[in-house]
DNA sequence: CTTGCATTATACCAACCAGTCAACTAAGTT
DNA sequence: AACTTAGTTGACTGGTTGGTATAATGCAAG
């Protein structure tokens, strides 16, 4: 029941990849089948239409994203260091993105959201499950922060809320602005939104 | 020459109000000239392309927003008052889509820009113009903020740019999530972002 | 009245869109 | 060998897409 066919693992897989690249509006199921080479027919007995295709495609990439999330984010990690190597795993990413496609690509999850939310309510709600996910990790390290006394917090879930309203930002404007410059001055920003005391190794 | 004839000013006006509210990829030129009941003749004779009626529409709609933005950031009003209008301003606008339309439909710039960049370069260019111009604005209000003594900051275009990108991540958030609370909660979150010592007025 | 030009209206296009379908294959299972 | 199940195929539908060609209008100057 669970193992996915071939060519369904290969059309999740392109779909990701094309809809990342480009836009929901701007790729057809034609083209994601033409580029996974699928048959159309088996698209759809894969999937019942193409906003269900986008969304097992963002649970795809989420569980597959997920081990290094884990391993970022782990509480073995002082909570500084955690901050550090998730500024600089997004710095990766969007760069070896912007080299393969020769622009910024922001953050899936973002782009795919801000389009369709207003449109497709299946999709709104997986966006909004991936953001909230990803707020998880956020908090827990908000609350570590708090608890070695680096940070002065009142309510933890909303500052962790502020910051990753943040991180999607500056992710958005990156890519608007198609450049990557924003997101290498990311820590700096989290840094002074989270008031961190001690500045004298992360921020610049 | 400058004259907008009244089928050109339907259209402007038509497009902006509709791609806000659905995206640029769910919204057609036939759905466009029927809601402002004008032919599609007259809308090819009046704009060249979809993607060129949508960079006229964002730059018509900065024309009559900045009397609005040029009060509220009026360099008359002290900074933290400017910062309060503004986030009021957000949040009434916000308010205000969402009773007519149910539902929240975020920054129209950002929304566009997100779904585009990658795609149109020329409406890519716009959504850049438009955050660039909003950047001027927190620009001279952080460096006023400064100048006050209210905050400390050594590279106040940094800091504004972290500010603006913050403001339109919030507004994202709020898109995905269907919800004004994160909006309402804004000026929180600048203030903490900006680091402001006097907290008694403005923060909750 | 007529010429010329700025609009506007109508009809049309080929390409493309998401989605459907009956026929087919291949690999078990009995 | 007969039957079931899971997956595949490619042609097909009916409607929509952005965009065009061209005719009809209005209207102001000569």
């Amino acid at each position: 029941m669970k193992q996915e066919s071939e060519s369904k693992r290969k059309l999740l897989e392109t779909a990701m990849e094309m809809i990342w690249e480009s836009s929901y509006g701007s790729v057809s199921v034609d083209d994601i089948c033409t580029k996974a080479g699928v048959n159309k027919g088996s698209f759809y007995y894969a999937f019942k239409s193409k906003s269900d295709l986008a969304v097992a495609a963002f649970e795809r990439h989420w569980e597959h994203k997920r081990p290094l999330m884990d391993k970022i984010f782990s509480s073995q990690i002082p909570p500084l260091e955690r901050l550090d190597n998730y500024c600089q795993s997004i710095i990766t990413s969007q760069k070896e993105k912007y080299q393969t496609f020769g622009k910024m690509l922001g953050c899936p999850y973002c782009s795919l959201g801000s389009e369709l939310s207003t449109q497709d309510e299946k999709i709104r709600l997986k966006a909004d499950e991936m953001t909230k996910r990803m707020l998880k990790y956020v908090e827990s390290l908000v609350r570590d922060l708090a608890a070695e006394g680096l940070i002065e917090v009142k309510d933890p879930a909303e500052l962790a809320q502020e910051v990753f309203s943040y991180v999607t930002g500056v992710l958005m404007q990156a890519k608007i602005e198609n450049n990557v410059h924003h997101v290498e001055r990311l820590q700096h920003g989290i840094m002074r939104l989270l008031g961190v005391k001690n500045l004298t190794a992360a921020a610049s």
